[in-house]
DNA sequence: TCGATTTGCCTACAGGATTTAGGTAGACGC
DNA sequence: GCGTCTACCTAAATCCTGTAGGCAAATCGA
């Protein structure tokens, strides 16, 4: 019996291929396992159930796109800083589908808060920094920001922008300019 | 033997309240059997399978949105329409977090051109009439009016927005504002 | 009203996913 | 080299999907 060499991260990892490749919901320990050339019983021993794999796969996503997130945005700061963390978010969505659906699962709170959801928050206020926006209104920022990014990206994985001529790209820059703009109206005096 | 009185409404009907007390990805023939005390394999009369069941929780779902949509902005203009409409896209969303889910389903293009999808844009276009946009313009509106709003609604569900102290329903009235204020930016002269 | 047909729900079964219990053999410490 | 650990195994229970074929209630035509 030659020993095919799993473990937590390696499963994880082939987890998040996986979704890529077929979609966050067809990611089960059967697939796995039949990827690895391996019964399913013996993920088992490696992962407590599928639930934590997913959650393994939710955990690595997140930490992958506030790793690009954070790279684009080092040394940039006001509009310039918007864009970048805009596109890198909207890159990580298109390059890796199953992985961005995983970053959107739902984690208990414990789990969430011990995540890089965290430090997407945070890379969020410091863009913001450049848009001298006081409490609540930074807060409020956030949430239109988070849901600006998140949406589009949904509506365009699931194709909802492949109907007419008008390029997706175009509408993304033609959003950014405007929320540039909606962000700079409410700066504080 | 007495007959329950199936039929694919009635099934549809069911398979929307149980998306909305366990989630869509709850729905399965399986538990809608149990539902109506009936066997598995009678439901097979009434749905060819149940993607057909989904499919067809996520049409009802559509049109519900959209009449609830058109109902709420009918009469009003400008941003009184724009606030209508936003308003009462979220409020479906929260009352019917399933079925909210279930509308995102992904369609294939001959249903989803067939389904209240369709009229979902053209109410979109229609609010954007107040702030004289001219094509491609127009259209980065729609898009971008779409991200925020299922954006928006999809994160407030996954319970993204109660962390801080700062109520939701002001953050969305924030947003609104700024959204108005953005796309009176773009008028046409 | 009675017979024929349709159809609504059934049993039986096969396939696949999840999960647990318990066994065996390779890896590794002493 | 021996004992222990552990990586992977078989076996089995449970649950969901889907197909095939059967029986009886409903329905329709004469």
């Amino acid at each position: 019996m030659v020993r095919a060499g799993l473990s937590p991260e390696r499963l994880t990892l082939a987890g998040a291929e996986l979704a890529d490749e077929a979609g966050f919901d067809q990611v089960t320990l059967s697939a796995l396992a039949r990827r690895f050339d391996v019964k399913v019983a013996s993920l088992y021993s490696h992962l407590k159930n599928s639930q934590e794999l997913k959650t393994r796969i939710a955990l690595l996503a997140l930490e992958e796109l506030a790793d690009q997130v954070a790279h684009a945005v080092a040394g940039r700061a006001g509009k310039d800083a918007l864009m970048a963390f805009a596109n890198a978010y909207r890159d990580y969505a298109r390059a890796h589908p199953g992985r961005y659906e995983a970053a959107r699962f739902r984690l208990d709170p414990q789990t969430a808060a011990a995540s890089a959801g965290v430090r997407h928050a945070q890379m969020t206020r410091a863009i913001l920094r450049g848009y001298n926006l006081t409490e609540p209104d930074q807060t409020h920022a956030v949430r239109m920001l988070g849901s600006v990014f998140h949406g589009y990206a949904s509506l365009e994985a699931a194709g909802g922008f492949s109907h007419t001529d008008v390029a997706s790209q175009e509408s993304w820059v033609w959003t950014l300019d405007s929320l540039d703009a909606a962000l700079r109206n409410r700066a504080a005096p």
